[in-house]
DNA sequence: ATAATTTTGTTCATAGGTGAACAAAAAAGA
DNA sequence: TCTTTTTTGTTCACCTATGAACAAAATTAT
């Protein structure tokens, strides 16, 4: 019973650092993503990735306008209105009116953008792949039940956020 | 083959939905805390979690000054700089000079501050019992093997964040 | 058709966060 | 002691992101 609770608390733990640590490994990312751009002389003029992710979405779904970068992305309108004119700008991506609408504005990828994009994505496969290999040293039964406690995580999270239940509503002094 | 390789994907993707939704929890867990906050009358101003770190990093490691939260939160100096002198003016933490030293502030908090404190720490409490609730029903071979499964992860990323190695280096296009 | 409403995208004020330049104090060297 | 260097904390200019107010266009209702 000791040996438990210390074994539960240890694993606490290390799901909070893991969580944790990955926001290091995403910052990282990004910084391979940069030197990685630098060598085919891309200049992204901004250490943000986020102008990356919008070159993506607009890759994943060109021609896309305002809003549904908006809805997929899940930012503000302000912002996106301030990257895409950056990245207009700096040549990654085209406006288009379609059809008769003088309302909206499609954005699709330049060849510069498209060149991002690619890179953008190997970047991701190579991550995925490098995940792979990662959990090469489990066995298929031990990956059913990570896969089980990630996929019930996930649930959980959903539930959550969708308000099904709410943090401390019970707490005591 | 075929199913290892579908399930291998199912796993990669249950693990980066669930990396993201915990950005969704940690969003409401704010909300939690702020709902808790004006139960009892304590206005925090802000929409802004940080402070309340701030606030619990000072209560962990009172007296400390403006160098020693720096570290300890990894957060720039302005930054701090500008917290702290928001919760001073707000009534939650105040200032001191110890010795002779003319130079460091310390900080450490007021009883609005630690009432706040506590709060936070009653909340982190929480959380840590639902997340044992939520392993309940775990087998004890299975935990372990979940907890092998995060320890390594914690590893990989902190060998990651160390540079021992580099996204990219292979890429073809 | 035309009036009312909704959708779309920009602008603006504001907030959080940062690095660089800086001044004051302390510590280390001479 | 007196000079040089390091530590400490603030200020400033800047960047990213946001909500609210707004104008223009499109859609819906009458």
């Amino acid at each position: 019973m000791e040996f438990q609770n210390h074994f539960k608390g240890h694993l606490y733990e290390q799901y909070m650092r893991m969580l944790h640590l990955n926001e290091l490994y995403t910052e990282q990312e990004f910084n391979s993503f940069r030197q990685q751009a630098r060598k085919y002389q891309i200049d992204m003029l901004s250490n943000n990735i986020t102008s990356v992710h919008v070159i993506d979405c607009i890759g994943d779904y060109e021609p896309i306008n305002h809003t549904g970068i908006v809805e997929k992305m899940g930012l503000s309108k302000a912002s996106i209105t301030n990257i895409s004119s950056k990245l207009l700008e700096m040549g990654f991506i085209m406006r288009s009116q379609l059809n008769n609408n003088r309302k909206e504005i499609y954005f699709s990828l330049t060849d510069k953008g498209r060149h991002v994009y690619h890179l953008h994505k190997e970047l991701h496969k190579e991550k995925e792949r490098r995940f792979y290999q990662f959990i090469e040293s489990y066995s298929e039964a031990e990956l059913q039940t990570i896969g089980k406690f990630m996929s019930d995580l996930v649930v959980r999270a959903e539930e959550y956020s969708e308000g099904k239940f709410t943090i401390n509503d019970d707490i005591k002094d």
